[in-house]
This record gives structure tokens, sequence and C-alpha cells, in this order.
DNA sequence: GCCAACGTTGGC
DNA sequence: GCCAACGTTGGC
């Protein structure tokens, strides 16, 4: 019993060494932006006069970091609905300018407020996406879950909590085929 | 609503 | 620098 778990804890180990960190996907075009849909959903962002929005409101290191120095004008967002009724990829969507100051840090009032950022230094950015596309069929977890080409995708990794990931070549062509297929 | 898994904070 | 306590994320 004890040789049993000893090599499922080498199996495990293993295992470990070979997962990707979100940094290994570097360099890429391709992004996975998570948003509850009942604070900002994929429908608002195209139905919005400009189709354009602010991405506000990010209060993690990494996702900020992603953002700052890795997403330019023309990459390409797979918009994510997470706490939702399903959740899963409901559209496509642009970077349609790079990082700027997020001033949301700044508004005591707002949700987003973080006394660590002011004017003067300023610690939080967000990237502003546009030109949504819709896709013919909205990618649910459950189906990305049951893709095995899309088993390394940060997205499906137990824990993974990023709101900003970076996304394979191969895994968007795969989400796209899923997206677009009759 | 529950809870696992994570990131952050702050005492030491 | 360690690490316990706490807060948050997000699937179910």
């Amino acid at each position: 019993v004890a040789e049993t778990a000893l090599s499922h804890h080498f199996v495990e180990v293993e295992n470990s060494f070979k997962m990707k960190a979100a940094n290994d996907y570097l360099p890429t075009e391709y992004w996975l932006m998570k948003s509850e849909p009942d604070t900002f959903s994929f429908n608002d962002l195209y139905s919005s006069k400009s189709q354009k929005e602010f991405w506000d409101g990010v209060r993690n290191y990494q996702a900020r970091n992603f953002m700052r120095d890795h997403m330019k004008v023309g990459h390409t967002i797979l918009f994510y609905h997470s706490n939702a009724q399903p959740t899963g990829i409901s559209g496509i969507a642009k970077v349609v300018a790079s990082a700027t100051v997020d001033h949301s840090a700044f508004d005591k009032k707002s949700p987003y407020y973080d006394a660590k950022s002011s004017i003067e230094a300023p610690c939080w950015v967000g990237v502003t996406i546009g030109e949504p596309q819709h896709l013919k069929n909205f990618i649910t977890l459950q189906s990305i879950k049951a893709e095995p080409s899309l088993s390394e995708m940060l997205l499906v990794r137990n824990g993974q909590r990023l709101s900003i990931q970076p996304v394979s070549p191969e895994e968007f062509s795969k989400l796209l085929y899923l997206g677009c297929k009759l």
C-alpha cells in the first residue's frame, strides 16, 4: 500500500514538472479574459454604442503584467463568462488599445478602489477591448474539459484562477473550431 | 450556499 | 523570510 502511495506521489510530482506555467505560453497573441456576465457580458460589449470597453478592475499582479507587458493592439481575446449559467466562451474580441492606467483604483466609491494605487504612483492598468465577434456556438466549459487537446489550458487546471490567461495558437484554433463548427 | 485552492497581508 | 489567518475566485 505504501509503495502504491509512493508511486502515485512520484507520478504527481512528474506531472507537476510537465505542467506549463502561465508564462510558458508567452509570447502569444491569443488571450482568454474572464468576466462575470452579471457585471459585464459579451452582449454588453456587443450592444454598446462604441463596442469598446476599458478592462478595469484587474487586481492581480500576474494578470496586470500580461496586460501591461504582453497584450498588444490586434491580439485576439476569448471572452469567457465565469460564475455564469452556463460558464464558457461567449465570443471573440480584439485588443484595441494597449494598457493604460486604471483610474477606478483611485475612486473611493468604486468596488475596485485600492489605496495602494495613486495618481502619482499608479499600480493598476487595463487594456481596451473591442471589435466583438459572435461565435456560432457558445463554447461551454464542459465541452472544453471534454476535449483532450485542450487539457493543458490554464482554464481547466485545478485551482487556476487567473482572470487573464495566455492561450496557445493550437488551443485557439481548436476553440475556434468548436465555436464555429456546424 | 459550499468549499477547495489560491493570493495577500501582517506579525514575528 | 516564514507562515498563519484571512479574503477572493469560481465551479458545482
